[in-house]
DNA sequence: GACTGAATAGACCGACCGGTCTATTCAAGG
DNA sequence: CCTTGAATAGACCGGTCGGTCTATTCAGTC
């Protein structure tokens, strides 16, 4: 048995991830997913509501996606954290700069459409911000980064930067605003200095 | 005599930020300026080529008022930076956090839209960068910022997390995030050790 | 003051939007 | 079998979209 409301909720991640939410068409959806309005109004009652579980789906997927690194034992901490980028990078070039953030993106726009949209995007942002500092936190335990800026400012920072460089990639078409990241950060900002 | 051009422009400018490009209908606009449809495809070929207008004029204008905090010479140039978050937490403030980044916004959504679109965002963003570099060097050269991540690189970072800030205090509705990156960055990434 | 091209004005167009509605299919439980 | 409600299917709705078109006004020039 197909599973026709996860097939939907798929199919309009990836197109909000290249349209965008105002830019994708119910019927966009249906055609991607090759399933009927019939079933789409039966699971969700509106665009909006729909788009809650795209953003709940994304969430947990980015969540997943960002634990193959930061959660990976074979690495140090530092070295996790240059994994992210790295595979982020790898996927800005495989999706061809069409994609930016997931959550970003969807965030900026869908703040200012609704309240629940935005609460929604918030949740999600905060989250993965927290799945960053939890790495940083082991990195400082450990003595590999810095404590300096503590664990939750420079996750902070690292996450904004990486908005950042996405959006920046996406208009330059090219991944080099990522790897230039991951030079600053995993070079300047985090490593423990060795002099003190 | 009304500059009619310029005032469609200013009105598009401002529903871009709040309900972005795909958000905001022609007649929106035509209302929100009280000029009639004629008057519109008068001075433009289409949306997008009106669109293209409104990057260069919002390029513009992020330039000027940056130039505000980044050249006044009456403060050293990391309290220009300094300057620069206080005036961007005010803005948001002022604007209840409706509005996010007129560059970094338009660029995320119009990169995917069309190649003429994506090339103008690109080059606005650009030249931001460069303008906040600029002084990242003056504070190099005269002592009161690290050299070690070059300026052009410490520019790219700071200029990547305030995007990413702005999305953060969108979602969040709070001056929070742009806050906590000025401490960041004028505390901890920026400033010359003393020791070393 | 007639002429002319820029600018103003808004009715109008087909396409598409999100959403509704009715009809039909289908699997599970009696 | 028959019933039942979830799921499928898509025609259809009013409204709005970006864009076109014709008509009119207006400022400058001879």
């Amino acid at each position: 048995m197909r599973d026709t409301k996860a097939e939907l909720i798929k199919a309009g991640a990836g197109l909000f991830l290249r349209h965008s939410y105002q830019g994708t068409g119910i019927n966009d959806i249906l055609s991607a997913a090759k399933i009927p309005k019939g079933s789409f109004y039966h699971f969700f009652a509106s665009k909006e509501d729909f788009a809650l579980a795209v953003i709940a789906c994304q969430a947990e997927e980015v969540r997943a996606r960002w634990a193959v690194s930061l959660e990976d034992a074979s690495l140090s901490p530092l070295r996790r954290i240059e994994a992210l980028f790295d595979r982020g990078a790898e996927r800005l070039e495989a999706g061809r700069f069409a994609a930016g953030c997931p959550l970003g993106g969807m965030a900026q726009e869908m703040a200012g459409l609704s309240e629940p949209l935005r609460m929604a995007a918030n949740e999600a942002l905060k989250k993965v911000e927290a799945q960053l500092a939890t790495c940083v936190r082991e990195g400082q335990e450990c003595g590999e980064i810095a404590k300096t800026p503590d664990a939750a400012d420079a996750a902070r920072c690292i996450w904004f930067a990486w908005q950042g460089a996405l959006i920046a990639a996406k208009a330059a078409k090219s991944a080099d605003p990522v790897r230039d990241l991951k030079r600053i950060v995993t070079q300047y900002l985090l490593p423990a200095k060795r002099s003190a």
